[in-house]
DNA sequence: GCTAAAATGTGATAATTGTCACAGTAAAAA
DNA sequence: TTTTTACTGTGACAATTATCACATTTTAGC
């Protein structure tokens, strides 16, 4: 169960075997049937969250009552409303399982507490969250350019969970509807891939 | 001149004048002239930057040839290609003063060895991306929307930086032309503000 | 497997934003 | 100051994407 974990530990960083233990043991498991929610609207998120199993989108619902991905969360993936969990504001998102899903969960005030004992801990969520950085910072320049332009980038990245995804999650998550993500598809279907 | 960033650390954690001083050691003062680059696309990013005075833009060249401004910097920021600076993969950001500048910078080898032996730096950066990166999800949220809300969202947070930066580069972090902003700019007017 | 509910495809039309061209204005350099 | 250069405003038009309506297909629950 904490395989998955342990390994994406060992890829940044190497933890001794009891401050590893130390850590699981703060974890706390947690499962979700499909379209329950891990986060909803209002609540403080007070958890970060590892994906072992299944997959999760992080969306905001719109004055217009559009719901909005900003993001998703799918094996090997840390997820969480940064700003709820760093501020202790309200969120004003929701995280939602897209499928049966399995997560490791901690909550912020333990976390703080290990990394005081296990600096290596926090280094580990430092890494991590470079890389994550890394990736919204992506995100945020190709949310820049032409709708064709952030579906082909999409598939490019995530095109292995094209087929668990809806087209209208997808649509949402490359801020297009999904009448014109479909109208994108046939385009480059025509076109060969 | 290191009055500016001991207060922003104290902001965040307590650091022993001792590792203070070995912290601010370790950092090289750089000043730009307006139109300077910190950064130009195709170079390796290996350095953090922490604005002690003037304000900087991060931008892409599209394959059109225009001028994507994907963030800003300004007196008490960090900036960085943090894609780059990670993956050591050559950026494709500039990074140009757009005035006289003061910065501080500081190099990823470096700083990655002074986190083994103060582990409270390590603290002080990640908990100050762990803020960065609240507004860059909070930026992505904002592409989203329609142009003018983009806009009045900016004047909201940036109103104070709104002179000191043209109108154009405002557009471009807006993701919308300038034209386009110029008449969202008279709408808001008559509109009273 | 059957039935209801949800998701997707597609046409007609509207709204938003971009592009291009050029005039006017402001700012930088000589 | 003067002169050049860069920046901004505005009109006409084009391109992109959204909206709405409804048909079709797929999926989930019984």
């Amino acid at each position: 169960m904490y395989d998955l974990l342990s390994n994406h530990i060992a890829r940044h960083v190497t933890l001794s075997e009891l401050d590893q233990q130390t850590f699981f043991a703060a974890l706390k498991p947690v499962k979700l049937r499909r379209h329950q929610y891990l986060l909803q609207e209002g609540m403080v998120c007070r958890h970060d969250h590892f994906v072992i199993k299944g997959g999760v989108r992080q969306y905001e619902v719109d004055n217009k009552g559009h719901e909005k991905v900003i993001h998703f969360g799918f094996q090997d993936w840390w997820i969480t409303d940064r700003y709820s969990w760093l501020t202790g504001s309200p969120s004003i998102y929701n995280i939602q399982a897209l499928e049966d899903s399995e997560l490791l969960q901690i909550d912020k005030d333990t976390l703080d507490q290990l990394f005081i004992n296990i600096p290596r801990l926090e280094r580990y969520f430092h890494i991590v969250l470079q890389h994550t950085f890394a990736y919204w910072q992506e995100r945020i320049l190709v949310l820049q350019k032409p709708a064709m332009e952030r579906y082909l980038h999409f598939r490019k990245l995530y095109g292995h969970l094209e087929q668990r995804l809806s087209q209208q999650h997808i649509a949402s998550y490359l801020g297009i509807t999904r009448e014109s993500l479909s109208r994108l598809r046939n385009q480059s279907a025509q076109r060969g891939s």
